[in-house]
DNA sequence: CGATAGTTTGAACAAACTCAAGACACGTGG
DNA sequence: CCACGTGTCTTGAGTTTGTTCAAACTATCG
């Protein structure tokens, strides 16, 4: 695999965009190369390290934010402070609610992160300019419907194995855009994020993963990094 | 309130579109008289009982539904029966994921429903030529996954006495598409799926009910009507 | 080397579940 | 009209699952 791939109009793109993943995957893909120059102008590639907060819940968006590499963690907390995350965003995911003047959600680097920043007002005269683009964020938001609607079942239905054994294999599959399945990868969330996600305790979470590794489904070392033998083995045990 | 609402054009609208609550808050309201003329010799108005199937799991999708009345009931099912409703949609919410081949929820008739069912080709058509419409739908796909985030932290993070007092305000602020909320209600749902759609069973939502009502924040009569006194008291009871 | 943050493990506890029985509304047929 | 059956709902008692609280373990970093 060559880092930079070939396209016919590769010499005509910005340097940054050349090797972007979201030009093949992601919403850049609906660009021609001259709308892509000239968004270019205006965006920058940032990044982020581990625990930096990047939108607050009920606070004004003022860039879109395109995912390149690292985990993207969505929360939302009750007064109380009880916390629940309500989505992982991946690359080459979109950040930010389009045509949302707040954000709706907290939105964390789970893992280092590389983002590319799109000013609100720049992506949206883009969108409103071709509706190509506005699709593609449509097929976007549709499949975090879906996968929100998939979680659900999960948090409402599953017990704590199957939650936990549900959490690794999103991750595995998630977690290279790339790639369909990964049998060796770091978990971008800690165990406090973990439980955050499957609306269980730290100390569940963990009982589970040792649980998993007793069986000999997944091994762990370094407590963050994670190998699964056999998938099949994982996928059975998601209820 | 008067029977039929009187718009600029309102003579020459099709008969059935007039009084329709999808041309103010729906996505027909996208359209111009004449799409709308030309889209009513398509679709037909359709009357489905309570418990009546409108869309089943992995099926193609014909026809998409305008909801006009009643409450439609989305969920998914565990291989072993565990169920999850993952979404009620109202009036004048539209049935039936766009762009996609196949349905990736069982749609149900969760109280009598009346649909204005449109076939897909006939909307997919008027979509591509109508950005306007496509962005309509888009913000109601937004606003479905804002409505999914919030139902994963009562799903993941709340008390069985929480979602049901979370349940119990979500109907009594949506079930009239032209009041903000309401003190008086029929339940569209029974007490199994209010159990399926909360993540509890059904003696659980029961005895929590029982206890609304002997607390005073709610009055139940025949099962399933229930009146609240002083919404705000229901509202604190959400977490 | 000690301090710290994240993680694991154990024991007691509480919340929600399971199983079981009974109440209530509604429809049907005697 | 009443007896009966059915489906839905409520209530109770005992059990299970996951939580809470507490202590110990491990890696990292000054």
């Amino acid at each position: 695999m060559q880092p930079v791939r070939n396209d016919i109009h590769n010499s005509d793109l910005p340097v940054l965009c050349q090797s972007c993943e979201s030009r093949h995957q992601g919403i850049c893909g609906a660009l021609t190369s001259e709308q892509l120059l000239a968004l270019a102008r205006h965006t920058r590639r940032v990044h982020h390290a581990a625990g930096q907060e990047l939108l607050a819940d009920a606070e004004p968006i003022i860039s879109y934010g395109n995912v390149l590499s690292g985990v993207v963690k969505l929360s939302k907390v009750l007064e109380d402070g009880r916390q629940q995350v309500v989505g992982l965003q991946f690359a080459p995911d979109l950040l930010g609610r389009l045509f949302a003047s707040e954000s709706r959600v907290t939105a964390e680097a789970a893992s280092d992160v590389e983002l590319c920043m799109v000013p609100k007002p720049a992506l949206e005269a883009l969108v409103r300019e071709n509706p190509a683009l506005e699709h593609r964020i449509m097929l976007q938001t549709l499949r975090e419907l879906d996968e929100a609607r998939d979680w659900m079942v999960t948090l409402g239905r599953k017990t704590a194995a199957e939650k936990v054994a549900s959490f690794l294999y999103l991750i595995a599959s998630h977690i290279d855009p790339t790639q369909e399945e990964v049998t060796s990868f770091d978990l971008p969330l800690s165990r406090a994020d973990i439980g955050d996600f499957l609306g269980l305790t730290i100390e569940t979470v963990s009982r589970q993963i040792s649980k998993l590794k007793a069986d000999g489904v997944i091994e762990i070392e370094n407590y963050r990094h994670v190998s699964v033998p056999d998938v099949a083995r994982l996928r059975v045990r998601c209820g």
